[in-house]
DNA sequence: ATTTTTCTACGAAATTTTTCGTAGAACATG
DNA sequence: CATGTTCTACGAAAAATTTCGTAGAAAAAT
């Protein structure tokens, strides 16, 4: 069986997951809720979710578990959730996904797009030239 | 107000209209259930769709014609779709959203998956390494 | 002139995703 | 120990998206 997609809901569980390490639900709730709050004022955002209540995340994570987007343990009374899925392989797989379905599969338009549109520091670019460099060594001509 | 943010379905005949120009629902529909059986062979495609109604298509065309997604005009007794939201547009404000929820924002590091899982061909290389030097003429250090 | 096909309109079922209320157990606090 | 807080489990409502059936008008075919 392959990797279950995540929904968006359950992306931004996994995101909070991959950056903090394994979290109680409690946690999890908390620094979502922070994050939705802050996310408010960013005007490029669509439509900013309202704060989450208790239950809600702790039903998406059961759910997560079932799906094996997520392992946990008992710690006494309460489960300590971790990332089952690692944060590049999802990516890669929603990036995929994403390609696709809005560049009908054409990554050089979604990357010139992505570049075009962004303010790009030189670090990002540099970075981006290393690694074209590099592709482009390992496949000459 | 702003551009509506089409749904999948959505975004599926948005891409036929503007790769055919104005269509009938009829003409979309064919196309769609073309695609969306070529498709099935392609391994990469996480849950291809079945083939869709004729009925189902029209019902979408409808909701995009309130939503403003699209402009109409009878011909006949058909109706002539036509997209009203430009291609460029929609694959930035879809990119905007994709990049701030799988990648928090971090557009290098989406640029930078997008090439490493990409076979990139040399002319995609070369076409976007033009524009980072484009961009770095235009912001000079 | 019937019958069959092809349209649109539209309500509503089916699906998927998200949210929440309630219940009961464990725990903490006074 | 009584009371209030904090957990999990779970059903089910709410919301968003997708699919389809039916009806009636217009057009085409027989």
């Amino acid at each position: 069986m392959s990797i279950a997609r995540p929904t968006d809901s359950e992306l931004e569980i996994l995101q909070i997951l991959w950056e903090q390490g394994p979290s109680t639900v409690r946690t999890v709730n908390d620094l979502l809720n922070e994050q939705r709050e802050s996310r408010k004022s960013v005007p490029a955002n669509v439509k900013p979710k309202e704060s989450a209540g208790y239950t809600t995340t702790l039903k998406l994570m059961q759910i997560m578990f079932e799906k094996g987007l997520v392992t946990r343990k008992e710690e006494g009374r309460t489960h300590i959730y971790t990332a089952a899925v690692r944060e590049k392989d999802t990516q890669s797989l929603l990036l995929q996904e994403f390609v696709d379905n809005a560049f009908r599969g054409n990554t050089a338009r979604l990357v010139l797009q992505a570049l075009g549109n962004h303010e790009a520091s030189a670090e990002e670019l540099d970075e981006i030239k290393a690694l074209i460099a590099q592709i482009e060594q390992q496949q000459p001509k």
